[in-house]
DNA sequence: ATCAAGATTACCT
DNA sequence: GGTAATCTTGATA
């Protein structure tokens, strides 16, 4: 595994960039998430969907700040993380300024280390198949369950210990496939779903 | 008070 | 390909 620096991580700013850009942008990110108080679990972010206020019936936002969705409404750098079809919660970073409602939907991952930590918060175990290696976090519902991220992390501030983001080279926009969003039914041709192309963490081929 | 929809996943044929 | 599981929320009455 490649070691890491933890000084850098992703600041302020990065946050307060244009969506599409940021959901871009953040395909080969590193995504930190503390475990146990020590423990720091590494993933690169591979699959990335944009969501807005403006234009995007699809959006948990679209029409205005209620008690669920709060956190989409408090400016970048946050997480925003929400409850879904009964069973699970989906990770997003919000983007842009408090009263744009903009939030990029983290839908998968690469694990970089901790896999027996990661096997056993998906799988109840830690020995698991080559199939199963591939499916520890190739979706939002997944991704969130491996790390451990629930409503208790719903608001974090990414700039904080627990969870954040490190820098790393952007992927090569010829390397990142643009696409429908999936799983949704309103503005439902918008292509705001961004992936590395042949990376087999992606949630879908 | 009631109800349908939902940024998903696992399992079935 | 299809659909059940599962429950919170916002809309409507």
């Amino acid at each position: 595994m490649p070691s890491f620096d933890l000084s850098k991580k992703l600041p302020l700013n990065f946050y307060h960039q244009d969506l599409l850009t940021a959901a871009q942008k953040l395909l080969g990110k590193i995504l930190v998430r503390k475990i146990d108080n020590s423990f720091y679990l590494y993933t690169k972010i591979v699959e990335t969907e944009a969501y807005s206020k403006n234009g995007d019936e699809a959006s948990h936002s679209f029409k205005g700040k209620t008690k669920s969705n709060s956190v989409m409404f408090e400016g970048g750098g946050k997480l925003y993380v929400y409850f879904t079809y009964g069973m699970y919660y989906c990770s997003n970073i919000v983007i842009g300024n408090a009263e744009q409602g903009e939030a990029v939907l983290i839908r998968a991952a690469e694990p970089l280390n901790g896999f027996d930590i990661l096997s056993i918060n998906r799988f109840k175990k830690n020995k698991i198949s080559e199939k199963e290696k591939f499916n520890l976090t190739s979706g939002p519902g997944k991704l969130s369950i491996a790390l451990n991220i629930t409503k208790n992390e719903n608001g974090m501030d990414l700039l904080g210990n627990e969870i954040f983001i490190l820098d790393n080279d952007d992927i090569p926009k010829n390397d990142i496939v643009t696409s429908k969003r999936i799983g949704i039914t309103k503005s439902k041709d918008l292509l705001w779903r961004f992936f590395i192309k042949n990376n087999p963490y992606v949630s879908k081929k």
